[in-house]
RNA sequence: GGUCGGAUGGCCGAGUGGCUAGGCAGGGCUCUGCAAAAGCCCGUACAGCGGUUCGAAUCCGCUUCCGACCUCCA
């Protein structure tokens, strides 16, 4: 049932069936933070839809080594050579060390990250802790003649590169049109073509992070920590590599060169890409003032944001849509993922209390069984079909339904056998929490208050003294919590309000 | 201009050549002291125009519109 998932590879373009180089190892890289800023909504969509895919693959018995990257030498801003370095300009902001940006802003998107159930990757690298490889990796391009060295810097020559392999293979673009379409900017004298991009860049003496190398002190160019890192760790060629659809060009597109360059190889042989989350409809960007940190959702700081939002509310809005179609992020989308990432959490408290009683007597119901099978299948099917994981939580909720209804009729749960029922317990609860990593979010409530409260609420109803009833209700409702009556007895569960 | 991807019911969001996706919102019913929760029922949607087909929202073509990338960006 579950050896045939099929992802979509940007290389090809279709849908293929995931097959490891070495199984059951598997090694999955994908693009990690620059750690300069508080991470935004935009940063969480991969983080999530990735950890799914590594949390699977484990689930189907692979050994899987998942790398993150953390970028800690900025990238230059602006258009220009002059450009200033993101990390610098923030220490200069800050009135902080570069490192100690880089350490703050890390420590923070772990503790995001933490909280939407990501979980933390098999190694975390950073640029800073991988200069001497950068350096030789350079060095490599350069001995293959295909690179050159120009006032102080190491560029990456496309044109001869592109005479031996075909430079664009990814994002589909042609070498002659990308030359046709580059706007001449200023401080590219350096480099032979527009298209050349840096290996390596003299550092301007103003410049804060900068390292000895053969070419005088600098720092490593923009795509060049990506290609050590993921081949030092998974090797030169490795299974998956994943990353926003923005990284696609240039980035990933000059990480195949680089290593093509460097290795011969093929770096990649699934390279996966999410889509973009919109705001609204638009483009998030800071200009637009649309840009919200994970921070700000959850604090609900924020003007475009009508409350706060948990973890578990975001992860689940971002399961609720496949991960190559663009994700719009509204109140009301996320209002509704509250309601159904509750839900969800409610049939899982109900089946994990429910018990399997056998009655002889009870008729069979044939087709509620063969449907409920079926559903469960559905679940993995939709992982298989290239991370579908909306699909997936559409079948969640048919499950949803035919546990509540044991719940509401009790007797109605020996109409199916035994194995069955065990069936869907393990694997609901399993593919809820392990495999898309959606856990309760308990109100700071202990248990046993809650027991306390439901007796006297039972109590005081036997009673009839409702004006008592309706205290507890008030009060259970303003901890995020209702009561439920039902014919079986009181209990309650989250409010999905 | 180039590359790529979209257009599905009030909103979001899957999907298969013919058989109910699902969630949210809305309406009705059961249950209830009243509620809530839960269950049951309801709206028959697939941008437009052609074509292929016994049959297409699903395949092909064209048109219109939208988005992403082409500059740092997840």
């Amino acid at each position: 049932m579950t050896n045939s998932l099929k992802l979509y590879n940007t290389l090809t373009r279709q849908k293929e069936t995931f097959e490891p180089l070495n199984p059951p190892f598997v090694g999955m890289y994908v693009c990690g933070p620059t750690v300069y800023n508080d991470a935004h909504i935009g940063n969480a969509r991969p983080a999530v839809v990735f950890d799914v895919l590594y949390r699977y693959l484990q689930f189907l018995g692979y050994k899987v080594r998942y790398v993150r990257n953390i970028t800690d030498v900025g990238h230059l801003l602006g258009e220009t050579n002059e450009g200033e370095d993101r990390i610098a300009k923030q220490a200069r902001l800050e009135q902080l060390e570069p490192m100690e940006i880089v350490y703050r802003y890390t420590q923070r998107y772990h503790e995001v990250m933490d909280k939407l159930q990501v979980k933390r990757p098999s190694i975390e690298p950073t640029a800073t802790g991988h200069i001497v490889e950068q350096i030789n990796i350079v060095q490599q391009i350069l001995d293959n003649g295909l690179a050159y060295i120009s006032e102080g810097s190491v560029y990456f020559d496309i044109e001869k590169y592109n005479q031996k392999h075909p430079y664009g293979e990814l994002s589909g673009r042609v070498i002659d049109e990308l030359i046709n379409n580059t706007r001449n900017l200023d401080g590219q004298d350096a480099k032979k073509s527009p298209l050349d991009f840096a290996l390596w860049k003299k550092a301007q003496p103003e410049h804060l992070m900068r390292w000895q190398s053969p070419w005088g002190e600098g720092f490593p160019g923009w795509h060049i920590e990506c290609t050590v890192m993921s081949t030092k760790y998974l090797g030169e060629t490795f299974d998956i590599h994943g990353g926003g659809m923005d990284l696609m060009f240039p980035h990933h597109e000059c990480e195949i060169a680089q290593a093509k360059a460097a290795t011969n190889k093929p770096p990649v042989r699934y390279w996966l890409h999410n889509n973009m989350i919109t705001i609204n409809g638009e483009k998030m960007s800071k200009s637009a003032g649309n840009f919200v940190t994970i921070a700000e959702l959850l604090t609900g700081e924020h003007p475009i944001l009508e409350q706060s939002y948990s973890p578990m509310t975001m992860r689940f809005f971002i399961l609720q849509a496949h991960y190559r179609s663009t994700l719009d992020f509204t109140n009301f989308g996320l209002q509704s993922a509250q309601k159904g990432y509750k839900k969800i959490m409610n049939a899982l408290r109900t089946i994990e209390k429910m018990e399997y009683s056998p009655d002889e007597k009870a008729e069979k119901d044939e087709k509620n069984e063969t449907q409920i099978l079926q559903l469960l299948e559905n679940l993995y099917k939709g992982l298989n079909d290239d991370l579908n994981t909306a699909l997936s939580i559409g079948h969640l909720f048919n499950l949803v339904k035919k546990i509540n209804g044991f719940y509401a009729q009790p007797q109605t749960l020996s109409q199916i056998s035994a194995t069955t029922f065990e069936q869907l317990k393990n694997t609901f609860t399993i593919f809820v929490r392990d495999i898309l990593g959606l856990i309760e979010e308990r109100p700071d409530n202990q248990e046993g208050l809650i027991q306390v409260l439901l007796q006297e609420y039972a109590e005081a109803k036997n009673v009839k003294n409702y004006e008592k009833v309706d205290t507890l209700r008030n009060y259970f409702k303003t901890n995020g919590l209702i009561i439920k009556d039902t014919k079986q007895g009181i209990d309650w569960s989250y409010d999905e309000n």
